[in-house]
DNA sequence: ACTGAAATTAGACACAGTCCAGATTATGAA
DNA sequence: TTCATAATCTGGACTGTGTCTAATTTCAGT
């Protein structure tokens, strides 16, 4: 994920392939997402998109990740109590979050293993299992 | 801890022991949290306070339970998007989070391991680690 | 071009949470 | 008691995230 080069022709695919319709302002937020490879906040979109000229609304950049996350194109990462960070990484995996600068790095799912998980009780089913290592830079 | 039955009184010497005064407003506050055992927003708090007819402001509630969480008196948990919820169990525990009603359960941490999580950069520490199991009401 | 549907937009709005300056309450010395 | 002082509480203004709406723009198909 990290090393691919993702142009906006490719991102044009893959917005297709996820059932997204490729607008202007939709290819414009995936790249953001996409060619860093990072999680990114809704503010952060908005900034990065309309950096140089262009035109997005607030709006459509909400609209456009909650879009993204309906198709799966995208999920988003909840732990931060004052706002969520989208994450273009939709293989399982967890995070480190540092509560001191706020940043958010990625673990492999596959390199850990979690056992002992309660039984679900019936007629509930898993969506997903979250793990978040808070860390904070040493002293305190 | 759920079977604990907290009184009033019982109360005042928590809040001593944690290094707070306990005034009328911190102890309804806390009565709020142990008595139900319940992972309650601010605003449910709030509302919990206020139900009878005593008269706490929102600034207090929030003042008290950000005091709370700084003396280690309960913890907060974040998987909502929107809002925060405060623990009062601060017994190393994980969660069950139903994404349909809201609904937070705990999972003893005792119950379960994590193996195989990354080495940690040098000048890092650990905080805590949360687990949170994402359910859903079966039926999609 | 023309038309209807889809998408975008500005700005109003909702709501969690913070901040502040003034009022209230607790403490405790005189 | 009385008074001074510090601690706490309060209403209400304010901030920041995120949603909603009605009007406009863009797009696809004819
Ligand atoms: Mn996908
Ligand atoms: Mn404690
Ligand atoms: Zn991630
Ligand atoms: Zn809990």
């Amino acid at each position: 994920m990290r090393s691919i080069h993702y142009t906006r022709d490719a991102l044009v695919e893959v917005l297709r392939r996820h059932d997204i319709n490729p607008t202007h302002q939709r290819i414009e937020i995936a790249y953001a997402l996409f060619s860093r490879g990072e999680h990114l906040s809704a503010d952060q979109v908005l900034a990065i998109v309309n950096d140089r000229h262009s035109q997005t609304s607030k709006a459509t950049v909400y609209n456009t990740l909650n879009l993204f996350l309906r198709k799966k194109l995208i999920r988003e990462v909840i732990v931060d109590p004052s706002k969520v960070f989208y994450d273009p990484n939709t293989i399982p995996h967890h995070h480190f979050y540092n509560v001191d600068t706020g940043e958010l790095v990625d673990i492999d799912a596959a390199e850990i293993t979690i056992s002992g998980l309660p039984q679900l009780p019936e007629g509930i089913v898993t969506e997903g299992v979250d793990v978040i290592v808070r860390v904070r830079s040493k002293a305190e």
